[in-house]
DNA sequence: CGATCCGTCATTAATGACGGATCGGTGCCTTAAT
């Protein structure tokens, strides 16, 4: 960053977000923008990552846009500016009405900030008129549901790229907590930043949460009652059933008096709100959920996460502990394991990605591929065929991106079960290393964890990134 | 894998036992036809 933009930034920093100093890996993030360069940007939760980008905007000429994922996640973001005194931000989403909107896109270049969906961004009104403004920055928020929710799941994210090109290649940064190098180099070449990039990587650990792993064996529930007698809220626990999800908010009310809360799909938008809302203000100690419940949460104070189902992968797990401890005052991740709980995940593993058959039979119907419903299975198919990739070449990228599902469980299995270090097997997946050996680290460390557990967390960037993990999946292949 | 849902059958006609089928998680966006 040139002397100029330095003190330009800082005071910045000061005037609009009130702070006289940044936090971890801001001031690279600011100033890799600054110099021109794209941005990778990988900071634990709660570290303030809208700051990287919303700050630079304030320098840079043009409009901001910025790629959200949810719609609670842009209006809660819209809402935050607009009430520290940024006018000039907007969120282009279907909560507009028709004339709104047309409204909103024939001043867009009047905005500073625009947040918007990829799927937005696929409309031809849209993208056409956004072509006439000046981009200034092009932010993608949680990047890593470009590799988590593209293939099968929400495929306008493998899109971002051609949309990026369309708008002329703008300056661009992505943001993320928790992506392995595998899924780096797939947000790097799904956007096409390769050239003038510049990596901010900072660890994924977050040492103040205590890693706890009970095996259950048939006594999930009483198991989960005697956690919650000892660690006292506000905390989540996850599911992989919204049937549980509800029926274990219910137990815990009935049982322990405690105010819980279930969290899922079929909550309508306001039920969603209204219990998210009450969460942040304490007026609920506990939600059950599905993965539905957590992106964009910044509650500082939320003491535990246990996990009452595996989570399919280790980059799962730790966005949803990592919502803990957000105020690195100690907080725990319980994971309630029983022997066989991998199954749910093997099925629906399973049941998303086609097999030889239903891959090559839409390939010999690939026009009628247009009028079928959105189902993960149809969304892949359609994804190779539109690349024009070859039947052979397709299913070979199909069985790669099984294989590397498998091992996600693999290790989450391995985490489970392992009487080695927890926080190693983790770590290790990220080619990261226990950077601080702390007194109840895991269960694996201490025979018997307790409260309080409040260590101080380190300030160590670490960036060795050796390819250690192609090696490992390179093993899996011979197995 | 395991739970649960649904239809069928059998038997002192309204329940219950059985087995086969189904489902289990994430969210954008719907401007047309009754």
């Amino acid at each position: 960053m040139s002397v100029k933009h330095n003190e330009q930034a800082k005071a910045i920093l000061f005037e609009k977000f009130g702070f006289t100093e940044y936090r971890e890996g801001q001031e690279e993030a600011i100033a890799s923008a600054l110099q021109g360069n794209h941005s990778l940007v990988m900071l634990p939760t709660g570290t303030g990552k809208t700051l990287c980008y919303q700050l630079p905007s304030y320098i840079l000429e043009g409009t901001t846009l910025i790629i959200s994922p949810l719609l609670s996640l842009m209006e809660d973001q819209v809402e935050k500016m607009k009430s520290n005194g940024e006018k000039s931000v907007v969120a282009l989403n279907s909560f507009l009405t028709y004339s709104e909107k047309s409204q909103i896109l024939k001043r867009i270049a009047d905005y500073k900030f625009v947040f918007i969906s990829p799927e937005m961004l696929q409309q031809s009104s849209v993208i056409e008129r956004l072509k006439s403004v000046m981009i200034g920055l092009l932010v993608v928020d949680e990047a890593h549901c470009i590799s988590q929710w593209g293939m099968d799941f929400r495929p306008d994210y493998l899109k971002l790229g051609e949309v990026k090109s369309r708008l002329g290649n703008p300056l661009t940064m992505a943001l993320t907590a928790t992506a392995v190098d595998k899924v780096r180099e797939e947000i790097i070449k799904v956007l096409d930043i390769k050239d003038n990039l510049n990596e901010v990587i900072y660890p994924v650990d977050r040492p103040s949460i205590q890693l706890r792993i009970k095996q259950c064996r048939n006594n999930k529930d009483e198991e989960l009652l005697s956690a919650l007698d000892e660690l006292k809220g506000p905390g989540i626990i996850y599911f992989t059933s919204k049937r549980l999800a509800d029926k274990t908010a219910e137990l815990i009310r009935a049982e322990k008096g405690i105010r819980a809360e279930s969290y899922h799909s079929d909550l309508t938008k306001e039920d969603k709100r209204k219990i998210q809302s009450q969460f942040l203000a304490d007026k609920l100690s506990i939600i059950c959920a599905t993965s539905a419940f957590g992106m964009g949460i910044d509650k500082p104070d939320i003491r535990f996460v246990i996990h009452y189902h595996l989570p399919g992968s280790p980059e799962m797990y730790l966005q949803e502990i990592g919502r803990c401890s957000r105020d690195r005052k100690g907080g725990v991740a319980l994971l309630l394991y029983e022997k066989g709980d991998e199954g749910i995940q093997i099925r629906l593993q399973q049941d998303s990605l086609p097999d030889k058959n239903e891959l090559s039979f839409a390939y010999t119907h690939s026009d009628k591929l247009v009028h079928l419903k959105e189902d993960s299975k149809t969304n892949i198919s359609r994804y190779f065929i539109n690349q024009k990739i070859p039947l052979e070449e397709a299913w070979e990228k199909i069985s790669d991106y099984q294989l590397n599902k498998q091992y996600q469980l693999r290790t989450m299995i391995e985490y489970a079960v392992s009487t080695g270090c927890r926080r190693k097997i983790l770590l290790s997946y990220f080619n990261e290393e226990v950077a601080v050996r702390l007194n109840g680290c895991c269960s694996s460390c201490t025979e018997s964890l307790s409260l309080p557990y409040s260590p101080i967390e380190p300030k160590k960037i670490k960036q060795n990134y050796e390819k250690m993990w192609q090696e490992k999946v390179n093993l899996l292949f011979n197995l």
